[in-house]
DNA sequence: TGCTGATATGCAGGCGGGTCGATGCTGCTG
DNA sequence: CAGCAGCATCGACCCGCCTGCATATCAGCA
């Protein structure tokens, strides 16, 4: 997996059909499955919900570890796969690594997944 | 995987706190992890764009493996894998099992990946 | 400069999942 | 009743992923 991040960017774009609708190519079910799959994990879900809810909305490395019980370099991991899917973005700070949600991203994956709202398609097949 | 299907039903309970808001327990992130899994294979994606778009919201396996571009054992797999989620429900009428959407099931993922939009949004002017 | 602490990366083991071929099961039909 | 068609299940293979240990990298500090 190299880049997906931009399949979030690319989901955004109008022209992608979300689940409901006409049928969806295959290209946009991986892309799509992609981002979900990023999603679709307990320690990857915890780290968002308690990035989500620190103090500043931000949260570093050694922060996590413990609420988890997971290994450093685990965490890590996740971390980097979360922001690889463009849920998360890093900042660098000293030694500290704090990440934080990008904002409206989990928002857009749910637009994605709720039926349209009457919009129209301008899918010319 | 027992009984993912209830997963969902448990999580549309009040009480279960979505994505937003405070961290989420270990259980209740396995169980949306659980339904999450289930949504996130570019061939699941497929088969609910498919059975949601056709003539009346169903379809039958033979109907699906040929766009799918898979066999029917996989095709089968995959729909077993939907409906124990509780996202997809089957009925048998003669030879032919036809499934088709749970309502509001998507919707209710889609809602708990949400962030509550009346509180907690402290940039919301 | 050398040390310490916070993160990231490499590597390996183990497990779960996607896929297919073969087979069993069940209604329809001749 | 026998044959067939649609579907589910089983067994097996292979690949990807989660995890931890060991190690590398980097920034701050004495």
């Amino acid at each position: 997996m190299e880049n997906v991040g931009t399949a979030l960017a690319e989901m955004t774009m109008p022209q992608i059909s979300p689940l409901a609708g006409e049928p969806i190519e295959r290209a946009d079910a991986e892309r799509l499955a992609g981002v979900l799959k990023a999603l679709a994990d307990p320690a990857r879900l915890r780290l968002l919900s308690l990035i989500q809810s620190a103090p500043e909305g931000e949260a570093c490395v050694c922060d996590l570890t413990a609420p988890l019980g997971l290994s450093q370099p685990t965490v890590s991991h996740h971390l980097r796969i979360l922001t690889e899917a463009g849920l998360l973005e890093r900042e660098k700070r000293g030694v500290w690594a704090y990440y934080r949600l990008v904002p409206t991203a989990i928002a857009t994956i749910a637009d994605l997944l709720t039926p349209p709202r009457k919009r129209a398609t301008k899918k010319a097949r």
